[in-house]
DNA sequence: GTCTATACAGCGATAGAC
DNA sequence: GTCTATCGCTGTATAGAC
């Protein structure tokens, strides 16, 4: 089927509900989820409050969908390691590179965000975040495991704690350097990450 | 001077602008600083939302003398530490035991979570903020430095990054712990960084 | 699917009495 | 130093026309 006459002709037709996310997610990443409004995004939008309203009824709503959209694309970037990437260093390594290009954009990790909110989220949203961490963790504890299994990777304790441990660092080394607005503040923390589990000598 | 009689006699007898920082501190530890008003304040002291505004006019105020009042408070606690323990791993250990007398109490270190909520802040508070981490980056890079020279410490690269990375790892190991209400989670995370810093054998 | 218009609660903040 | 009362604004959310 042709596209009409008068059509835009975007590159990717990207649906109204889309874009609102897009704008969403870029706010709550950059100043929390309680930082923005409606009228925030529907000013940036061209739209009204009500036409928002109309795709997600309620800021929870729209939580929500954030959370779930930002899992599921993390989820198929884990999954892209997993097909192209052999070796658990490298599978780190490409790991620190997803936070590393959220940071490169001057925003937090979406769910590292919302967990300083955590007390002031809805209940559904506080759910999926722990599935967010629980998910990151169990890939993570996966990972270190085979690598340590394989001799490339070398660290104390279980997969699972190292895992918790790894998350924290990047989450926590994201937060801070953003307070400096700076990128570079972050992948200097994040190497020395990937550094005391490499089973280099020191 | 004797006490009246009908005074309370309180143990500390906390002024109400103490008293009005000590609400504050919670609620924006365990809540944020966007996630609490001067209602909710208000509230739990029985007072009106009129009184706080003649101690702390403005919220940005009220922001200020908070953050002012946490960095005193934890720079003298650092005070504390080189003044009783001279070796650098026990100083570090005590480090992290004041971040963990924080988890404990089921609430984020105050500036961990105004840094998530940096881009909605007064421009005085930011400030503040950024002094507030470089002072325990200094802290602990002099503490790093001189624990590697005496043979305590091993770590690659230089002090004061690493005390950059230190920082964010506990910072981060709290915001995702109190996610899960999880003080444990915290505490294992703080001792593998304290793990991966020592110089006995892994 | 987007609009105008509006309801209603909550927010930070101020005036003025006591 | 605390109160009552109130203001102006912004927040989420809804009704109903187009």
């Amino acid at each position: 089927m042709a596209i009409e006459k008068g059509d835009p002709a975007p590159a990717s037709p990207t649906s109204a509900a889309q874009r609102i996310l897009d704008v969403a997610e870029q706010l709550a990443q950059t100043r929390g989820f309680n930082g923005f409004s409606y009228a925030d995004v529907a000013q940036k939008l061209q739209l009204t409050k009500a036409s928002l309203h109309y795709h997600f009824p309620s800021k929870g709503d729209l939580g929500r969908a954030l959370i779930e959209r930002y899992h599921l694309v993390f989820g198929a970037a884990l999954d892209d390691i997993d097909r192209q990437v052999p070796a658990a260093d490298e599978k780190l390594r490409r790991y620190v590179g997803l936070y590393d290009s959220v940071m490169s954009k001057n925003r937090m990790c979406l769910c590292g965000m919302l967990a300083a909110e955590y007390a002031t989220l809805p209940g559904a949203m506080q759910d999926q975040l722990r599935r967010f961490f629980d998910a990151n963790e169990l890939w993570l504890a996966a990972v270190l495991e085979r690598g340590r299994l394989a001799g490339v990777l070398a660290f104390r304790g279980s997969a699972t704690e190292r895992a918790q441990s790894v998350l924290g660092a990047l989450e926590g080394a994201m937060l801070v350097a953003r307070a400096y607005g700076d990128a570079p503040r972050f992948r200097s923390a994040a190497k020395q990450v990937l550094a005391d589990l490499s089973a280099e000598p020191g």
